[in-house]
DNA sequence: ACTCTGACTCCTT
DNA sequence: GAAGGAGCCAGAG
């Protein structure tokens, strides 16, 4: 019952927490996001997580996109210039909607993934 | 209980 | 690329 709950409060804050950790400038995707949370396969949970991400932990949503490199919020949405808007204050290019992950994708390298292990 | 629906992804055509 | 299908699973009706 309330095991359960806590269950999924718990994956939430994971991702919020890894969330956390993505650097300025890049971008992950949904998958890898939840991967790097210790949730392989629960991409649609990362996604989840975003729209329930407490405002007050400004946190950077924005740097979350599909794995092909676009952006997966409906394109006639408020939310969707939204994030474009910021990543290109980043200094992120984003054409047509998508963003190349050759060059902005977020790669942690093994001392970033150790140094998460507090949690 | 069951169906629908996603800010998803991978694999196969 | 695009399109279809299969996993994924918590919410909402």
């Amino acid at each position: 019952m309330t095991k359960d709950k806590n269950a999924n409060a718990d994956s939430l804050m994971r991702i919020w927490n890894t969330l956390e950790r993505v650097p300025y400038g890049r971008v992950v995707s949904y998958g890898q996001l939840a991967d790097l949370a210790g949730l392989p396969g629960r991409a649609r949970l990362a996604a989840r997580a975003l729209r329930l991400a407490p405002a007050e932990r400004q946190l950077p949503w924005y740097r979350v996109i599909g794995a092909s490199g676009k952006i997966s919020i409906p394109k006639d949405s408020p939310g969707y210039r939204e994030q474009m808007m910021r990543l290109r204050n980043e200094g992120v290019e984003v054409n047509n909607g998508r963003v190349a992950l050759s060059l902005y994708q977020w790669q942690p390298d093994l001392a970033e993934l150790l140094w998460q292990l507090d949690y």
